[in-house]
Parts: C-alpha cells; structure tokens; sequence
DNA sequence: GCCGTTTTCGGCCCGACTGTTTTCAGTCG
C-alpha cells in the first residue's frame, strides 16, 4: 500500500493549495484557515509526520492543528499517495485559475466573480476580457482595476518578485540612510523579511517614528531610486524600484514605533501567536498599541520592542528567530527553554573555502591575505578547487602540493606579526562514486580539507546521499561544502537526504559549511537549529573568489543567526591558536 | 475545520489603502 514518494512539502502544498480551492469557493474563512494552519503545523512539526501517517490517521492526532479532517485526509494521501477529497475539489475549476492568485491586487474573490461571470481560466484569458473592455462592465469591477490588473500580468512576466538577500541589501541600506536624513524623522529602522534576514525577499520594508508621517511618505516616493510610486497614503507609501522591487514605508509616532516595528516585522506567523498571548492576557494587540478588553484592564507600559515581549512573558526575541518556530515556547518566561546568544559577525575570527588564482578565484595568495588582516580575521583558510573539476582549473597534486609549500612559507617569510596566518586546505570534489578527487596521503598534507560535490546533481536521493557520507567518512575531510549545490532562484538543490546527513554528521565529527555566497546559503537556515540539537559544528564561509567576496560573511552570520546559532556552534569563532589546535586534533 | 485551567459551542488577529459606491468590499501585509 505504500507509495513512499510523499513528502512534508507535498503534504503542505496540498494543504495550501486546498485553502484556496475553499476561498474560490467562498467557504467559511475558519475552515480555510484550518487548512492553511495544517499545511504550516506539516512543516514545523517536531514529530515524524510522515512515519505517524502511515501508522495510521489517529497517530496524527498529537499534532497540533491536526484534527480529525485532516488526520484522515493526510494519512489517505501519505498511505495511497491521492486525497480524494483534494482531487475532487479540484476538479471543479481548471488548472489556470492558480496562476491568478499570483497576479497582486486580484484575490480569491475576484478571481471567482471573473470565472464565473467570464469564463476567465488562465492569464492569457483574463488578458484578452481586460482589453476588450468586459471586465470593466462587472459590477465591483472598473477602469482602474482593469488597469492594474493588466500592469500586474505585465510585472509578473517581467520580474519574478523574488529576490535574494544579497541583491537587495545595498538598496536596502540605502534607502533607510535617506528616510534618516529627512528632518522629520525621529528614529527609523527596516522591518519585514530584511531585519528577519530571510535569504529571498518580496520587498524591503522601512518603519519610521516621525511627527509629519504625510511629509515622509511623500518624500519618500520622490526619492530618486524610485521608478514608479505603487500607493502614497498619509501614513504608508509603496514604491517601486527599476528592477521591480518593492519598497514599503510606513509613517507611526513615536509612541507607536515600538509596536510597529514589532507588527511590521513579522513573520505573520509569529505575529499571529504574539496577539493570541496578548488575547489571553485580556489585552488586543495591534501595530500601534496594547487595548483593554474593557475599561478595567490595566496596559503595560511600553518604551521599546522588548517592553511587548516582556508585557507578554516572553524573554526578547531576536527577529531571525520570529518564524514561529519554536522560539515562543524558548522565550517563555515559564519555560524551560530559553532564547540563545545568537552569534554575531564580530565573532569570527577566521574562514575556510576560499580560492585563489591557483584555481578559478581572482586574486592571489598574498592579495587574499591582505583582505582578510583588513577585515580584521586572524587566519584565511585556501581551498581551491580540486583535478575534477576542471571547469574551475582545478589543481592536481602536484601543483596543490606546490601551494601548500608556498603557503607555509608565506607563513614564515610575512611579517604579519604573528596575529595571521594563511592555512592550506583543498575543496577536494567528491565524485560519483562518493570517493574523493586526492588519496588520503594528498590529504594528510594539509591542514584542513573542505568536500563538495560539483557534479552528477541528477542522482536519485539515496545515492546522493551514499555518496556524500562515504566522503564525510574519510578522516581527512573537515566540512562539507555547500550541501545542496542550491542557486537560489536559479537552480533547485539536488536531491539529498539532509537529515541523515546531519546524523553522519553527527557521528563522524564532520563541520557542515554555512556557505555564505549570497546565491547559496547552503546549508538551508531551516536545517541548523536541528543539526546543532545533534551536536553538529558549523562553519561560516564566504566561498571567496575574489577579495570583496570576503564581506559575504555578513550574510552567512545573519543566516547562522536564522538558523539559532551562536558563537560556540560556529568553529571560525576560534581564535588562531584555537584553531591550530583544533585541527592538529 | 480546530480548539478548550473561565467554553464540547462559539469563538477564531487586525488595520490601511484603493476603487467603486455613497458606506463598503476586497486585497494586502
């Protein structure tokens, strides 16, 4: 009866998906919640779901969010790999009405009353009744909706409105330095998925404190960056840059600011939780402040963010951690749990996985080394690329041996005061067969060795697996290098079991890379506080191909933080001695 | 559809902006 082939995304797609089928349907808005809710509780739940649906629909009832519905209707789909009641539902509108919910400003609402007025099933459809003038005829419909639904079909094939983190954060930081400069502003900050570090954004969001909210908003949408001004309220303006991405301001008084930077901060998710607390306390939260249930209901005083939290009974919480992933449970007061020290890029006191000429990177041994002492590490770990790959004029022994010479006597003959040095390492590919591209006496010559895999993406799972842990097994190697092979936004991860990587991991003592390079982040944020439960080390690396390539750092610290790290998690927090030592282990 | 140290029934987070109407519905975050 076992199909084996679900997974928790599928199971939480399909819920998701369902939430709308229910809203195209007009259902009850609780009943669609409840689906949205179980595709959310799939995804973060501590137990096997998966395992505790083949058991059967009642071993599922410990999940929270899980009722009976969905205890039933999961356990079909997990045993028989179909869900009646999800085909059916399906059945019942075409396949192109899906890519409308993508369309921003058309909602489940809209998109009904188009279908079933128009017959409107797809994109191109709802393009061709926009320009013959149907549309406008609707009633709840007019000239201007059509209008920005035809602007909306024509973004949405122009950008995809996903960016990574590292495209936006020069913006980002710019635009928060021009609503700092404006006179009216009393205190400012960015909120949203930028301040919770989320490694693929929709927009960047900007909170300011200011007395003349309208005279902000305004100024911000004159702001040069910007191409076209979405909204321009009194107290929220949406503008949009030329490479599509949307940037929100919101205007608050000083009063509110603390509230606001927590509600605009998110995630949604946490947020939800935040007021379901404030609920239970008789208070309503809301982005401005606390309200009493009734008149006798005494507020707390509230200066910063950290006053909401603690009114709540909660320790702060950093924003990485507002994912509504266990960190409300860790802040509670009455708790056993407790929020950690997350790591902070000042910690790191050195690298590994960086390249030089030797193999496909820019700049040279010494140049690398420079920046390295200017960002102010104590040692630079070099790991070009091994024989296989030769795409990346990987090096053979011999001249991998060569550079580890010139390595040790770069080490001797720079006057770097004894506070740097320079170790040798390889990113050594790991092949097809999961054996790796030098033998063990290549290996043993070096200080360190960081494996990749960087080619053969299309292996099925458990081969990919095999092969990544036979490499974790060879004594010599360190870490592992970008454990999916992700591109974010360009190409998927390959198949891979993570969680019994993490295991290996675990057992053989092998570090998994943080690889910081803004395309990557890989290891996923989402996998860390798991793998650290498990005793797992991380390591920060930029994956440096030329000396600027260095400041990725920054972002790999702020997804360490993501994924609960902290200092003592993370092995490049080891001062030079530190790690000389550790590595001579 | 889910949930319960005030409930097995009656709740379920909340406000701004826009467009279409004229007091509000839909969408968004």
């Amino acid at each position: 009866m076992a199909t084996g082939n679900i997974d928790r995304e599928d199971i939480a797609d399909i819920l998701e998906e369902i939430a709308l089928l229910l809203e195209l349907k007009g259902e009850n808005v609780f009943k669609t919640r409840a689906y949205r809710n179980g595709a959310e509780a799939v995804m973060n739940a501590e137990e096997d779901v998966i395992a505790l649906a083949m058991e059967g629909a009642g071993a599922l009832a410990g999940v929270k969010g899980f009722g009976k519905a969905l205890q039933e209707k999961v356990a079909e789909l997990v045993q028989t790999g179909k869900m009646t009641y999800y085909e059916n539902l399906r059945a019942e509108f075409p396949e192109g009405l899906f890519a409308l919910f993508e369309l921003s400003g058309l909602g489940p609402k809209k998109i009904k009353a188009l279908y079933d007025k128009l017959g409107v099933d797809s994109v191109e459809s709802l393009r061709e009744v926009c320009e013959s003038g149907k549309v406008a005829e609707l009633s709840g419909f007019g000239k201007k909706t059509v209008e920005k639904i035809l602007e909306a079909i024509e973004l949405k094939e122009k950008f995809a409105s996903h960016f990574r983190l590292g495209s936006v954060a020069v913006m980002a930081e710019t635009l928060l330095d021009s609503v700092r400069e404006h006179p009216a502003t009393l205190r400012c900050t960015h909120a949203g998925s930028y301040r919770r570090s989320k490694e693929i954004l929709h927009d960047i969001d900007i909170l300011v404190a200011t007395d003349k909210p309208a005279e902000l908003t305004e100024y911000f949408s004159k702001l040069p960056e910007v191409s076209s001004v979405i909204v321009c309220g009194d107290t929220k303006a949406s503008i949009r840059l030329d490479d599509g991405l949307q940037c929100d301001l919101r205007a608050v008084s000083n009063a509110a600011y603390p509230f606001a930077l927590q509600y605009f901060s998110g995630s949604k998710e946490h947020n939800v939780e935040l007021r379901r607390r404030a609920k239970q306390k008789g208070w309503s939260l809301n982005e401005y402040d606390f309200q009493g249930d009734d008149e006798s209901v005494e507020l707390p005083e509230v200066n910063e963010e950290a006053d909401i939290y603690r009114a709540l009974g909660l320790e702060f919480i950093p924003p990485e951690l507002r994912e509504n992933r266990g960190e409300i449970e860790a802040a509670d007061f009455d708790s056993d749990g407790e929020i950690p020290q997350l790591i902070e890029l000042e910690n790191l006191r050195g690298t590994f996985h960086n390249h030089t000429t030797a193999s496909d990177g820019r700049n040279s041994l010494e140049e690398m080394a420079e920046a390295a002492i200017d960002l102010g590490l104590e040692y630079l770990g070099i790991a070009d690329h091994s024989k296989s790959s030769f795409q990346a004029n990987g090096l053979y022994a011999d001249r991998l041996l060569r550079q580890v010479a010139e390595i040790r006597k770069l080490n001797e003959n720079t006057d770097w005061d004894g506070k740097f040095k320079l170790l040798a390492g390889s990113e050594v590919d790991i092949l097809k067969d999961g054996s790796l591209d030098f033998p063990d006496d290549v290996l043993k010559q070096l200080d360190y060795c960081v494996a990749s895999v960087h080619n053969a993406f299309t292996l099925p799972e458990d081969e990919m697996t095999a092969r990544i842990i036979s490499a974790m097994e060879n004594e010599y190697v360190t870490m592992l290098g970008h454990l999916t092979g992700r591109l974010l936004l360009k190409r998927n991860p390959y198949a891979v079991n993570v969680d019994k990587i993490i295991d290996c991991a675990a057992e053989t003592g092998t570090v998994i890379e943080l690889n910081c390079n803004p395309m990557r982040l890989d290891m996923d944020w989402r996998h860390w506080k798991k793998a650290k439960d498990k005793g797992v080390k991380c390591s920060i690396n930029p994956d440096a191909h030329r000396t600027e390539q260095l400041q990725y750092l920054s972002y790999g610290v702020r997804l360490a933080r993501k994924g609960w790290l902290t200092k003592e998690d993370v092995i490049n927090t080891k001062n030079l001695s530190e790690i000389e030592a550790w590595l001579g282990k």
